[in-house]
DNA sequence: ATAATTGCAAACACTTTGCACCTGT
DNA sequence: ACAGGTGCAAAGTGTTTGCAATTAT
């Protein structure tokens, strides 16, 4: 879209709350939720800071409610890391461990292949949700 | 959903359109317009198709008109691997290799993390795509 | 017979857009 | 003053759901 010129407190206060948020994403809705701005203004704002490169966005999840979400990018293309999503309570897991590296070295290395962290998402059992029963529906 | 009890002609027709095309994705709409079953059939089907591991769901892409893809997948539970997919291509690999249950292991003992294989899509670039700047598109 | 599946249309969730009004510079 | 931003509500997609009619077993 157009070029950001003008500083609104609108664009002020989705920012801060990204920043101050930073390890954390949201969803459009969220942000509408907890910011004084309205829907079409959120929207055009977070569309505008992706452009930016100052937010990210990645895809919701595979089948219900498919949301995007946005994270502040204090990490870039630099310093990647790869989402691992809980199919039942929802949490989003930041994988900021090295491992994450001989990961991506492993499919570059034996199967020719590129990951995009940003774009990649590992479903699965979070810790508390998969703890109780073996196979927690 | 329900379990799948009862054959139908478009239940059939549909599975048989993705064997047919078993390594190209297609949208809802795509299999919509060529097979003859109503809206609601298709996404159904899909949905109880894609539980049933039959077919995987691609999330559309980032931005605009994210429509999910869905594609043939061959193999089952039995064997489980974790796939990646060109996203320029749309290639779909099958990760058979032993590495993975390293990354698997890892992802349970240092965040507690049950990865669902099932589920799971990593994307990136295929050799060819990421290689030599060829568009093999 | 009877339970699952279909199809239509209406409902939904998420996001974009048109347009008049407000604001930052 | 004026380009640019905002908000409302309306329009769009993509997908789900309620329910009566249909079909597989």
């Amino acid at each position: 879209m157009a070029e950001t010129k003008y500083k609104t407190k609108q664009r002020d206060e989705i920012l801060s709350f990204f920043r101050e948020n930073a390890n954390e994403c949201f969803t459009a809705r969220d942000v509408i939720e907890k910011v004084r701005a309205g829907e079409a203004t959120v929207f055009r704002t977070l569309s505008a800071l992706v452009n930016e490169g100052v937010l990210k966005r990645f895809t919701g999840d595979s089948s219900r409610g498919a949301a995007a979400h946005y994270q502040y990018v204090s990490c870039t293309d630099a310093d990647p890391h790869i989402h691992l999503k809980c199919e039942d309570c929802g949490r989003l897991i930041h994988m900021d461990c090295g491992f994450m590296d001989d990961i991506v070295a492993h499919f570059r290395a034996d199967h020719g292949f590129s990951v995009d962290c940003l774009k990649t998402v590992i479903y699965g059992k979070c810790e508390s949700c998969a703890g109780g029963g073996v196979y927690a529906k």
